[in-house]
RNA sequence: CGGGGCGUAGCUCAGUUUGGCAGAGCGCUCGGUUUGGGUCCGAGAGGUCGUCGGUUCGAAUCCGGCCGCCCCGACCA
């Protein structure tokens, strides 16, 4: 590629909206330019590494039994109402067509897969399978973020595994977490596989591949002893704490403008750990109108914080918003004084009362100051089950550093993260939706076992330049680079311009991929332009290397250059 | 969807407080100069000041609606 016939231009400055690294230099750099909130162009560069990262991908995939193919991006409604996410999913496009025909701009492919599996799977014979394909996915996301991080219009490389029954997924499922590894190594982001939370994929279980970043939007658990990780919405933990062995007698106290609890533990004198925290949240099931959603009372002991997505799990799916003051009353619960002293506790979500959902730190402790549900008072010495009921008891409290390690008893660390991939062993989520079954070695109809593994190419562009940068420009590592070699010349001179153009032949005949900088332009131009595009080998054609028998060579990485014989180029850069 | 910020030349931004000829730097074009780290000099092209409406003799500037973009939060397969 000549540079001087490039379409697009490097930027010396970068868009002022652009926030994050890759953001910046992406757009700089001549790979990337925006045409709306989340929705980029691939330029020249940009699709190079594009096409890099989608061989990789490609390879890591084809080498676990995977098979490729091209699945479309306009949806039929019918597709998705058949597995009900036609209106659960709200991040769904919807276009209409035709006057009545509607359908799905691709979220993702579920419904796809299911269809096929229904219509080419009949016996066990036609599995196991593994398929998968890069295209792009459309979501309605509230809020697009991050340059290339978060988008409404992406690449995804999406697998699909179809198999005959559950220890069938999970025999294949840790050859699919190898192969992540190995991709994401390859492209120079190591990354790290995590328990998460399966969320509106439905199924059995998942795994998370995040790459540690302070700006990313995950959270995530890591033992500092052990190799406990997981998403903190998925991570469990160790209640440090015991039941005293005398329980003490349960008084009221006045506790005057005492509304939260380090308010409440300083003014009685005590840790928050010996406080018991109310949290109050409007509860809608799944499929449900707000209106036919109940009252929860969430309780964690007083120095822990309510997970909401453990939570919503506990109670079995459904959204959550906090309650409103009035609904709190209306719950004959006092805000500020809260607790379930007193209070005429539901036993289950079928009954009418208030129905407490505790987490088992109330039981890691005990002697508690709790609210009196009456404004300006406070219990001391309140213990469960003795003082108070509840309807359930579940981990809802979120995982935090510096509590114990469940797996090994050390201490855990919360570290923020890019979400790079996920696993999921969907199970039977959507062959049952479709009743998509297989006939087994008896004869008789089974569900087919689905999993589905999913990578985002533009996420992973922007880890590899968030991971792989400094203060001139993107370093981009060898596997990704959009072109190997970076030939320029530069001053002035018949020679310099000969040898560069005769360079450029020879170091595509051997069978690089070069970008040439054959403009007219002074050197500081170009060497910041080669900075900025972050091309691993530089090359640079000039008076005073020919002088000296050669042209300089520089790794991009490297801050040394080389004076190297034309005759020995080649050699040079093919290390 | 809640909170905050922004919208003026391709890019970065000034001008808006206090209404009065549309500005700078970079980039682009032309001429010259320079030639190993964003040369220097000169001459140019380029803008419905996001949009619609209102106030006013007069609006980029004041008021209102809408649209778009960014950040924080909610959400997130």
């Amino acid at each position: 590629m000549r540079f001087s016939r490039s379409f697009g231009r490097t930027l010396r400055e970068a868009p002022a909206d652009a926030e994050m690294i890759s953001h910046q230099l992406l757009i700089r750099g001549n790979f990337v330019r925006p045409a709306g909130a989340g929705i980029y162009t691939f330029m020249p560069f940009g699709y190079r590494v594009i096409r890099k990262i989608w061989a990789i991908l490609a390879e890591e995939m084809d080498a676990i039994g995977g098979q490729e193919m091209w699945m479309p991006n306009l949806h039929p409604a019918s597709l998705w109402q058949a597995t009900g996410r036609w209106d659960t999913v709200d991040v769904l496009m919807k276009v209409k067509a035709g006057g009545s025909r509607e359908y799905a701009l691709s979220a993702t492919h579920e419904e796809i897969i299911v269809d096929l599996a229904l219509r080419e799977i009949e016996s066990y014979r036609d599995m196991p399978r593994m398929i998968y394909h890069i295209s792009k996915k459309f979501r309605d996301e509230p809020r697009a973020r991050g340059g290339l991080m978060r988008l409404r219009e992406f690449i995804m490389k999406d697998a699909y595994t179809l198999d005959t029954s559950e220890e069938a997924l999970d025999a294949y499922y840790p050859s699919m977490i190898q192969a992540y590894y190995n991709i994401f190594e390859r492209c120079g982001t190591p990354a790290r596989a995590i328990n998460a939370d399966v969320g509106a994929m439905g199924g059995k279980s998942s795994h998370e591949f995040v790459v540690p970043h302070e700006q990313g939007e995950d959270m995530f658990i890591a033992c500092t002893n052990c190799d406990y990780a997981a998403n903190v919405e998925a991570a469990v933990f160790v209640r440090e704490g015991e039941k005293p062995d005398k329980l003490n007698e349960l008084g009221k106290i006045l506790t005057p403008d005492c509304k939260t609890i380090a308010d409440v533990a300083s003014f009685v004198g005590v840790l928050t750990s010996q406080t018991l925290k109310a949290v109050f949240y409007w509860w809608t099931p799944l499929g449900e109108g707000e209106e036919n959603g109940r009252f929860i009372f969430g309780l964690v002991r007083g120095d822990l914080e309510v997970n909401e997505v453990k939570l919503i799990n506990a109670l079995g799916g459904g959204a959550l918003r906090p309650a409103t003051d009035d609904e709190i009353k209306a719950g004959g619960v006092t805000p500020g004084y809260a607790s379930a002293v007193g209070l005429d506790v539901a036993a289950d979500l079928t009954e009418p009362g208030v129905f407490v959902i505790a987490d088992t730190s109330i039981e890691a402790g005990g002697n508690f100051v709790v609210g009196a549900n009456e404004a300006g008072y406070h219990y001391t010495g309140a213990n469960y089950p003795r003082d108070f009921t509840i309807s359930q008891m579940a981990d809802i409290a979120q995982a935090d550093t510096g509590r114990q390690c469940a797996q090994c008893g050390g201490r855990i660390e919360a570290q923020r993260a890019i979400e790079a991939g996920h696993c999921f062993k969907l199970g039977t989520r959507y062959s049952t939706a479709v009743n998509a079954t297989y006939l087994d070695e008896k004869g008789k109809p089974q569900l087919i076992f689905m999993g589905s593994y999913g990578i985002g190419l533009d996420r992973l562009m922007a880890i590899i330049v968030e991971k792989h940068h400094d203060d001139y420009g993107i370093i981009w590592p060898d596997s990704v680079a959009p072109f190997q070699v970076h030939l320029m010349h530069i001053g002035k001179g018949d020679e310099v311009r000969q040898t560069a153009d005769s360079l450029y032949e020879t170091l595509q005949q051997a069978g690089f991929e070069v970008l040439y900088d054959d403009r007219k332009a002074s050197p500081g131009v170009k060497f910041n332009d080669a900075d900025l595009i972050g091309i691993p080998w530089r090359v640079t054609v000039g008076g005073r290397s020919l002088a000296q028998g050669g042209v300089e060579v520089k790794r991009r990485s490297q801050p040394d250059r080389h004076l190297v014989p034309i005759s020995e180029l080649v050699a040079m850069v093919s290390n």
